[in-house]
RNA sequence: GGCGCCGUAGCUCAGUUGGUCAGAGCAUCCGGCUCAUAAUCGGAAGGUCAUCGGUUCGAUCCCGAUCGGCGCUACCA
């Protein structure tokens, strides 16, 4: 059995969980899903963070301490993930003890190797952005860019991590391990960052009191860099002397969105070698959701909860869209046509419609009870393809190529049962053979589906009459043909997709 | 300015060493079926593979230029 070790980012608590965390919150999700079900020893990670200045000042707005803010805030995201059927084996706070110890021990080794040293940094610092910038990067009257208020000049005496240093040294990781972006038009751009040259970044500010302050100096505390970037060593256990945090890492996949390319295939790898601790040995990285073909944000007033469509199409319909609607890596457009579009023509029309055809079928023709399936069915080519090119998507990290390949034995299902037309026959072996067949490619597709729309798969193995959890099958076996063993009762239930008409 | 990407059927996109590569899903139209959530199945239509040149026996896939869309990055006075 391996490991699989996977992460989101951790999300700021200045705002309420939205669609694009939820986005990427779900692919990690069905990713480790899928993971579970190949055997595979998985830890899915996820959290929050939880310090610098704009939380110190949201609390203050507040009239809160920081700590009771987030506090406040943190538990959002849980329940959202909650909400969405989110399987996370953990979810880490930057404000817990065990975070501060793994950020601690990252912080003194850099600084023992020499690669974080004191420096003085001056700018125009915009208090939004948590960010310094150059004066050509302002606005007329030295307005923040992004946020349209004024910067202020601040110039503090801060510890840099010496990056310049760590070029060649990335470079021919990177080299050697070619495939740890995926997809792979992103690593370009990775690469790209590197090679056009590093420069050393600021880890500490005086100028702030709420985050974690520096082992050798407390009149500093860390930048967001060595305090959130950290937080998926914190949950493997990273300086505490009873864990031993390689038995988790390096990491498998972090997956981030393209905005954050620079800090974790940049920064943090380097940060790593710096201390003696391995690089990640993957990254996904998503494009954006866009709603309307613009970047969500707040202050846009296009921001969509994802916890209101659920309502509409059910945690799994909800899934499954942001799965298989936009291919992962490049940005993809929410639409509340598109969801309903694709909830209608994937799920009501194709897997919920053949699930209950085959009910109503075995139904009438086969007393309720279901047949075994015939060995040699010309189904079982289409499952062990569907089977082989869900599993190369997932692979990937390419869930909408991984359900496409599921959803084509959905279709050669619906298509077997039209060439066959098990309705017209009288009972008997050949509407056994059939309707076995059509049973057990619903098994394997129920199996399949499960990291996109695991109550569903659920549902459609109870209602074929299969005892115990998909979530502990078992790939390749699962998917093998002939699984099913007959003799089971049927059931037909409620729609599991019920059509959107509106 | 530099580096890089993209522009393929109405829509979203596949096309990984140039020779059945002109495809899939959705949408549309026609037909079949009636077990099913007016679902499903089959078929058709639809693209000079952005434009113009070049290499080649032959290019969507190689090279150059142009137009259009975008990403990252650097900025001289």
């Amino acid at each position: 059995m391996s490991r699989f070790y996977v992460t989101t980012p951790i999300y700021y608590v200045n705002a309420e969980p939205h669609l694009g965390h939820a986005y990427t919150t779900i692919v990690g999700d069905a990713l480790t899903r899928w993971h579970r079900l190949m055997g595979d020893d998985v830890k899915f990670l996820t959290g929050t963070d939880e310090h610098g200045q704009k939380i110190q000042q949201a609390a203050e707005a507040a009239g809160k301490t920081p700590q009771e803010f987030t506090d406040e805030v943190a538990p959002k995201f849980a329940n959202a993930w909650d909400r969405l059927n989110i399987a996370n084996d953990d979810f880490i706070r930057t404000t817990e003890p065990r975070h501060r110890t793994a950020v601690n021990e990252l912080l003194q080794r850099c600084y023992d190797a020499g690669d974080i040293e004191l420096d003085t940094y001056s700018g125009w610092y915009c208090v939004g952005c948590e960010a310094y910038y150059t004066e050509d990067e302002l606005d007329e009257g030295h307005v923040c860019p992004i946020h349209k208020r004024p910067v202020e000049h601040f110039e503090e005496e801060n510890y840099f991590f010496r990056l310049s240093r760590f070029q060649d040294r990335l470079l021919d990781w990177y080299a050697e391990h070619p495939d740890a972006i995926k997809p792979a038009h992103r690593a370009n751009e990775a690469l790209g960052l590197i090679k056009s040259g590093l420069r050393d970044f600021s880890v500490s500010r005086t100028t702030v009191d709420w985050g974690i302050p520096l082992p050798w100096d407390e009149d500093h505390v860390a930048y967001v860099w060595f305090d959130a970037l950290t937080n998926y060593l914190s949950a493997v256990g990273f300086g505490d002397d009873s864990a031993d945090y390689t038995d988790w890492w390096p990491v498998d996949y972090h997956l981030i969105g393209k905005d954050i390319i620079r800090f974790h295939c940049v920064y943090w790898p380097a940060m790593l070698m710096s201390a003696g601790v391995e690089p990640p040995k993957g990254y996904g990285v998503g494009g954006w959701l866009l709603v309307g073909g613009e970047k969500m944000s707040k202050s846009g007033g296009n921001a969509v909860n994802p916890l209101d469509l659920v309502d509409t199409t059910g945690v799994d319909g909800f899934r499954y869209y942001v799965l298989a609607e936009t291919p992962y890596g490049s940005d993809g457009d929410f639409t509340y046509d598109g969801l309903v579009a694709r909830y209608n023509a994937d799920l009501a029309n194709n897997l919920g419609n053949l699930a209950a055809r085959v009910a109503t079928v075995v139904g009438k023709k086969c007393d309720g009870v279901g047949p075994a399936p015939d060995p040699s069915s010309s189904l079982a080519t289409a499952a062990a393809d569907a089977y082989a090119n869900t599993a190369k998507g997932w692979d990937d990290v390419a869930p909408s190529k991984a359900l496409d390949a599921t959803w084509s034995l959905i279709r050669a299902t619906n298509a077997y049962l039209e060439s066959n037309e098990p309705w017209k026959m009288e009972p008997g072996a050949d509407v056994d053979r059939v309707m076995g067949d059509a049973l057990e490619a619903l098994r394997i597709v129920a199996v399949l589906a499960y990291p996109a729309v695991p109550e569903t798969s659920q549902a459609i193995w109870e209602r074929i009459g299969l005892s115990g959890e998909v979530v502990d099958q078992l790939l390749p076996d699962a998917a093998t043909w002939g699984g099913y063993p007959g003799g089971l009762t049927v059931t037909k239930g409620d729609p599991l997709f019920p059509r959107i008409t509106a």
